[in-house]
DNA sequence: CAAAAAGTCTATAACTATAATAGACTTTAT
DNA sequence: ATAAAGTCTATTATAGTTATAGACTTTTTG
């Protein structure tokens, strides 16, 4: 049930830049900036954020003075949707996934008990993931930080 | 976040032999019995049967009239025991996993957004592995098959 | 307009995990 | 004694993940 490292950094990364968009939301940040802070391997986070970007969750600048940026408030970026482009399904098993769904040659899905708890798997996963957005993300750090200052 | 096709098997396996002990508690089956009825090769399967009665869920006999069986009542198998032996642990990322916890090299783990969600995610998927039996998945599947027939 | 700084794109290498197969061995019933 | 079952370990094959490389494009600015 793990999430790979592809998303993980990923979703590091993105987070980081929804912290850089709370501060201003016109920010941008380089690859290397990214890396460094994070500790990802940069010509790895490049292909991450490439991927990022052509599904319209980042934008970019080329050339001096360039970086990449949300492409959306994060409010508007929910963490099940980065997942699903880094890594694929959330399911478990292909047969419960509502987004890439395939059928697994059980003899009857509708009596297979194995597919049902996967489906409430799956569902649970989902509920998190799909009504998590970076902003609930940035708030909670936010509000630990502040805790933790007392 | 998906299951592996071993923790699949696994998990088909054992509940084929739920049913078994539902119709008889002392029913035995043959690898080779349950490899056809789930389509899972056998040598395959094999192992994994193997794997799960050295972690003490199944016992079995050896020669003529052998076979594998339930080491305990389907309701005191949970499905979270058996993917941890099969796939180890359910958690998404090592640190916020309760059985087998690793330090993922974040500067503060108690400001980690990434951590906090994750930490949600492991507990929505244990609560429903942990908490869902052998019982619980032949009792929905006789009903399933039970509503169909009208 | 040249140079430098950034992202873009595709290929491939290295590594790891998964899935499957093979075969010699042990136990048990008849 | 033989045949039918599980046991155990090794090995192969495949796929997926993680990472690296390098040539290319765009943009800014001196």
């Amino acid at each position: 049930m793990r999430l790979s490292k592809r998303g993980e950094y990923g979703l590091r990364a993105m987070i980081i830049l929804a912290h850089a968009y709370n501060e201003s939301p016109d920010a941008m940040l380089q690859i290397k900036e990214i890396s460094e802070q994070d500790k990802i391997p940069a010509k790895y986070l490049e292909q991450i954020l490439l991927a990022l970007k052509n599904a319209g969750m980042l934008q970019s600048r080329m050339g001096i003075g360039g970086g990449y940026y949300l492409a959306r408030q994060p409010k508007d970026i929910d963490l099940g949707s980065i997942i699903r482009v880094l890594d694929g399904p959330l399911a478990p098993i292909r047969c419960v996934s509502q987004m890439a769904y395939e059928p697994c040659g059980c003899p009857d899905e509708r009596t297979c008990g194995l597919r049902m708890v996967m489906g409430d798997v799956r569902n649970a996963i989902a509920n998190i993931l799909e009504n998590t957005t970076l902003e609930d993300v940035t708030k909670r750090m936010d509000l630990a930080r502040a805790l933790l200052e007392n």
